[in-house]
DNA sequence: TCTTACGTTTACGTTAACGTAAACCAATGC
DNA sequence: GCATTGGTTTACGTTAACGTAAACGTAAGA
């Protein structure tokens, strides 16, 4: 009943990459699973962590960075001038996020155009054809 | 008054980036900028391919995936079957670029929760002051 | 008992995307 | 005339994020 641990191989599974990149993570500081012994036992917290890190690995985030973003997450930040910093942090990321929104949106526009051609001269093609 | 030609450190300038940095995409054929002599001359068009290159960057892509996406645009695809190559090449992108709205979305709901805790805890503390 | 599956550590190899430095040429201002 | 500014090529160095391989431990099953 309590709550689910994971074995390295599940997790790699899980989430579609090898238990070496699980444990390199590791290594940088990113994830901190108990031990059984020699072998390595995740919560649920760390599930969570390794998926907030592809998460930021897929829109392009250095591990580092992805720590950082994690990091925002954990009530550490006791007093007010570092809540401030890490409100200004917050702010700067959210700066960052919303230009990739654009210029994701950009090259989505940029695929509208694209296919249209391909479609009108797909038309185009039948046509002579008929 | 014809079309504006640009130097390498022009263009280095105003993408902020370096002029090494400029030389290394041509290095890897992204942009083929034309020879006065010995030096680089960049076109309207070459400086366009830098920017969508760099746009790519933001988004976490690599020189490759955003080389094939500027690729998309040229109308060097003539046959059918090229045609719905392409078309299927663009939906892929497309799901892709979806995906990571959808993870920015995801970040962003996680740092309006931080902040939001941020700034309920500087309230609090200000309250113990007063 | 032996092999098969899964785990471990250690360590060298690899790719992408430049940085950095050397050594050189060409026009320009003083 | 010469230093400064901006351009060139060539080449080795660097960092991140793993891949790959060796060499080993251990528990389960035929």
């Amino acid at each position: 009943m309590g709550k689910p641990n994971y074995t390295i191989s599940e997790l790699a599974k899980e989430f579609d990459v090898t238990t070496r990149t699980i444990r390199f993570y590791e290594e940088k500081g990113l994830v901190h699973p108990q031990r059984n012994g020699q072998v390595r036992v995740y919560t649920a917290a760390d599930r969570v962590r390794i998926k907030l890190i592809l998460r930021g690995k897929r829109i392009g985030m250095t591990l580092q960075e992805s720590a950082e973003v994690i990091d925002m997450y954990d009530p550490d930040h006791n007093n007010a001038d570092q809540l401030r910093t890490l409100i200004e942090t917050v702010e700067a990321r959210r700066l960052l996020l919303l230009q990739q929104k654009k210029d994701i949106d950009d090259m989505l526009f940029g695929l509208d155009e694209v296919q249209s051609l391909c479609h009108t001269a797909l038309r185009l093609g039948e046509e002579i054809i008929s």
